[in-house]
This record gives structure tokens, sequence and C-alpha cells, in this order.
DNA sequence: GCCGTTTTCGGCCCGACTGTTTTCAGTCG
């Protein structure tokens, strides 16, 4: 029962009471709660076995830590229980269609008895779902067509995959003269791992014109909807894309708003209201007591908007990164001036995870180096595979000897930066490493981490990485969880108990920078920062280019909270010896 | 159901678009 677990139950739980038609404000108990669980970075699981007081967490009641506490302990809830016997609970995934909430989810259950996206489907294809009051033709064609796409993409898309779309869609929209100003909002400034959709912002003279330039756009597949300020257009990717058009003096506000995350907002205009003041994507405005136009988006005074820093200043708040905005603690650590020293792409010195043509990668060991010295590195690891991943022709200890003849041969000649040599280490099945242990003595730094048997029982997968982490050689658990974005689950094992190994043995834990991978995930930093572990950025490259996707770990560490001298690899080289000398030799 | 520098009751973020119910509810972000 993972934080993850308990936070669908509450989300769960609340999409029921809403098809139930609950009073509204009890719903947004639960979906705040669910909220906190999913962000909190030490497991709920332990904080009750340990008798932790629950209700000290934001949003957590005497009632909801009631609930989690039953769901720890006994892997349900007698109220989702009963909730259950009023409403199918598969009409949650009903509600998940777009275009259909929660009521109209009742109307479709209470009508038409459908329980199930696929009994829509059904209903909407013989025509019956248009005969219904509140329903039309139209509306149920846009469920037959969501239920189609929601078969083509399942999913969130991937920030490196985003990034394909946005960039040529951005110099498209740069390119009218109509276009002052475009920015891209939500998640994808957020940078999120991955993203739901697009949000484009953009200031303009000619409105008209610029929605024109965006719905003929090359890569556009379908108009959703197309109004004099916002459009939403879908690419034929399957990506979703909104487009905002706003005044110059609304451009910050609009961009802060729609940078979001919606819960960071939702603090933010509560900080307003507390003070008297609206924030909307129009403005922040002095709130007029007396005048009932609440109709009147710009009713009041204007007191900033124009830029986003202006919008936090409103507020007395320093402006806030965008991957901080996601009400972890940082509307409070602004008000105390305590927000971080976020690390940054500059600030990384080397790079400590990629291969070369001695396993599986693409270019020489010597290609890799000129690699990092273009990148301005004053060291790297080159860490091929071990023996026991012999589809990428790992090194036994034979061939790891050859290879440190060739980085010795090319060290003598090249003082331009410092070749530490590494390697990948296999855990196997039971927690041995895949190397002789005078050869694990001999490497500058030893990552280990899990390639095979990724399916074991959480026991015994967790065994096996405390048993690995253990050996005194070790340096860094490289992509902890094994997960691939879209791809591949998480390895079931405890995180917590091994980053607690981790931190009492002094072994760094990877953040693996490949937009594929992005293992550990932000929350899990912020609980290895949380229990003093130091992170090692890493970019598992395999061909020169990969070594640009370092920017995709900044960011993450950035979410993370993570300042330079948490990451091992912003530090200089005689620090990284010191530490990397402090063990195994 | 949660919360508190309007604190144990009475609030709880705000606006756009669509389709259809001819005056607005539902959904979405």
């Amino acid at each position: 029962m993972e934080n993850v677990d308990i936070a669908r139950t509450l989300d769960d739980v609340a999409i029921l009471l809403e098809i139930k038609g609950a009073n509204p404000f009890r719903i947004r108990a639960y979906q705040n709660a669910a909220r906190t669980v999913e962000d909190h970075s030490e497991p709920l699981r332990k904080m009750v076995e340990g008798g932790a007081d629950l209700t000290e967490l934001q949003s957590i009641g005497k009632d909801i830590a009631g609930y989690i506490t039953e769901l720890v302990e006994s892997g349900t809830v007698q109220l989702i229980e009963d909730l259950e016997k009023e409403i199918p609970r598969s009409l949650i995934e009903v509600t998940r269609v777009p275009g259909v909430g929660p009521k109209r989810t009742r109307k479709l259950w209470e009508e038409l008895g459908i329980e199930t996206v696929e009994a829509l489907a059904e209903s909407a294809q013989a025509g019956d779902v248009a005969k219904l009051s509140g329903f039309g033709a139209k509306s149920q064609q846009k469920i037959l067509d969501a239920i189609a796409a929601r078969r083509r993409v399942v999913g969130r898309f991937k920030l490196s995959d985003a990034d394909q779309y946005v960039t040529p869609l951005v110099v498209h929209m740069r390119e009218l003269d109509a276009v002052q100003r475009l920015e891209v909002a939500g998640s994808y400034r957020r940078r999120r791992e991955t993203v739901g959709d697009i949000d484009l912002l953009a200031i303009a003279t000619e409105p008209q014109r610029v929605i024109e330039h965006f719905t003929t756009y090359r890569d556009v597949r379908k108009i959703e909807l197309a109004g004099d300020t916002k459009c939403t257009v879908i690419l034929t990717s399957g990506i979703q894309v909104d487009l905002r058009i706003l005044p110059p003096e609304s451009y910050g506000a609009a961009l802060q708003y729609f940078t979001g995350s919606k819960e960071h907002n939702v603090r933010f205009r509560k900080r307003a209201v507390a003070r008297g003041i609206r924030v909307s994507e129009y403005g922040v405005f002095r709130t007029d007591s007396n005048a009932e136009e609440p109709s009147d988006p710009l009713a009041g005074e204007y007191l900033a908007g124009r830029e986003e820093e202006d919008v936090y200043e409103a507020l007395g708040l320093p402006w806030i990164p965008p991957e901080l905005r996601e009400d972890r603690g940082e509307i409070d650590a602004a008000e105390k001036g305590s927000l971080p020293e976020l690390i940054t792409l500059d600030d990384i010195r080397g790079d400590l995870q990629m291969h070369s043509t001695w396993s599986d990668g693409k270019n020489s060991l010597e290609e890799m180096l000129d690699g990092c010295v273009a990148k301005g590195y004053e060291y790297f690891a080159i860490t091929d595979h071990s023996k026991a991943l012999a589809m990428t022709g790992g090194l036994d200890a034979a061939k790891l000897e050859m290879q440190w003849a060739e980085i010795e041969e090319i060290a003598s000649r090249r003082s331009d930066i410092r070749i530490l040599r590494g390697m990948e280490v296999d855990i196997l099945a039971g927690g041995d490493l895949d190397l002789e242990d005078d050869m694990l003595q001999a490497l500058d730094v030893v990552l280990v981490s899990v390639h095979s048997k990724l399916d074991l029982p959480t026991v015994e997968q967790t065994e096996r990485i405390l048993r690995a982490i253990q050996h005194p050689a070790v340096h860094i658990l490289a992509h902890p969880t094994g997960r691939v974005l879209n791809r591949r689950e998480p390895m079931q094992f405890d995180l917590d108990e091994v980053l607690h190994c981790a931190a009492e043995h002094g072994v760094v834990v990877e953040l693996n920078a490949h937009p594929d991978r992005l293992d550990l995930k932000d929350t899990h930093l912020m609980r290895a920062k949380e229990l003093g572990l130091k992170i090692s950025l890493g970019t598992d490259a395999h061909r020169v280019g990969d070594l640009d996707l370092m920017h995709y770990g900044v960011d993450q560490a950035r979410r993370a909270w993570l300042s330079e001298d948490d990451v091992v690899n912003a530090w200089s080289l005689e620090r990284v010896l010191e530490w990397l000398e402090s063990r195994g030799g």
C-alpha cells in the first residue's frame, strides 16, 4: 500500500461522492487529501506503522486519517465498500471520458443503465445517448470520438516527446507578425516528467488572425473548439494544444495562471483573497466589496499583471520558479525567503554514467571524452556494463583490464579532462555484484543497478538491493526503481528502506537523466534529500548526442528542490575524488 | 470533510466554451 494507492483510493471516493451528488466541499476535501498523500515524500504506510499523527498533514483531518489507517491496516476501507453498494465502481472510469463528468455519468447510469465505458460506447453507437435530455447528437459524437481517442493514446506524453511537438509549433506561432509574445505554460513549463497537454499563451494585436494561424498549422488534425480568445486543437500525434490570447496587461497574470499547478494556484489565490484582492488570468485586482459585479473579470482596481514577477510581488512574494509550483511548501518558503537556490545546467561539472563501444554504446571511449570536453566538463566516468548483461557485450575482469589500458593511454595524452574508471555493475538475483571484489576495489567509481528479474516478490527484491548497496565498494545506486516511462512500471520493493540503508552506508542514489527513465522521480528525490542523501545526475548516454540529455535531469532535480551541494556531479573534481576515495579503496 | 491573523462555525478559486434546457448547466483547466 504505497502513497499512490492511498491517493487513488481517496480520489475514487471523491468521484463516487460526486456521482452521488454529495456536498461539493466534502468532495474537494477528499481530493485535497489525495493530493497531500500523493506528494508526501515519506510512505504513509510507515507513518501509520510508527503511530504518527496523520492529522499533522495538510488537508488530513480526523476522519480521513482514520480511513488511511484502515486502508493501510486492512487493505480496504468500509467507506468505499458502502459507496460501492450504491454506485458501481466502474462508473469512475466513465467520468474520465472527456466531456462526461459525474452529473452526466449519473444520468447515463440511471436512464440507460450504463455502468462501463464499453457500455457507453455501445449506447452511443446505437444512438441512445442522443435521446437523453441534456445530450444531443453532438454530445453523442463527442463521446464516441473521445472513447476512440482514449484507445489510441494512452496516458500522458513524455516531456521529451512533448518537446518534439512544441519546438516547431512555437516557431510557427512566432512567425506571425501579429504575435507579440508567445510562451508555453502548463506542466511543460513546470518541467513535469510527462505532460497531458500543451498550454500556449500569446499576446497579439489581432486575435482572430492568431487563431487562424494556429488552426492552420500543418500538424493540426482536429479543431476541438475555437472562440475569440481561446482555441483547442489536437495534433496528428494525438497531443492536445490549448491556445489563449490575452492583452499585454494580463500577460504575467495569465502566464502565472496557466503555468499552474492547479494546486499552487488554489493556494496562491486563497492568499490573495485573505488580502482582499482577486487574482485571475486577467490580473491582480483590488476587490470592491460594494460592487456586486462578479460577472466582470476586470472589476476593481488593477494592481498588477503585466509580468509574472509583478503578480507574485502584488501578493508579497518573490517570484517562484515554475518547477516548484506544485503546492509542496513553495509559497511558505517564498514568504520566509527560504526558497532553495536551485541547481542549474551550468552547475554540472561532470557525468557519472555513460557507455561506450566497449559494451552497448555507439561511440568510442575517446569520442565520449570529446563530447564531455565539448560540454566543458572537468571529469566524467565511463561506466560500461558488466558481463551478466551478455546482450550488451558486458565486460568481464579481463576485458575491463583491457579497457583500463586504453583509458591510461588516452589519459596520457589528454589532460583536458579527468577520466574516471567506472562500471555499471549488475546486481545479481541474490544481491551479489557481477564483478570480483579486487576489481571493484580498483575502479574509481562503482555504479550498481538491477537489469534482470525485475519482478521478484517485494521482500526478495528489497533484500537483493539492500545486500548490493551494503557492499563497501559501491558508490552509486543507478536508476533505483527500474521504471521506464509509459512502458514499464517501477520494480516492487521498499524504496524507503533502500534510501535509509543508502544514507547509512554513504551510498549516493542516481537521478537517471534519460527522459525515458527520470529515475528517481521528484518526490523520491525530495525524500532522499530529507534523509541526507546525495544525488548523482547521470545521462546513461549510449552515444555522444545523449550527453545533451542532462538538462532533463536538471529539470527533475529542480522539481525536487535540489541545490548544487545535493548533486555530486556539480561538485569540483577535488571534492568528487575525496568522496570516491572515502569508500571502496 | 477540513480549517482558523474574520478560529469551533461558516466558509471553501475563477472563468471560458459548448450544446441545448430559450437563460444556463455541465465540463474543463
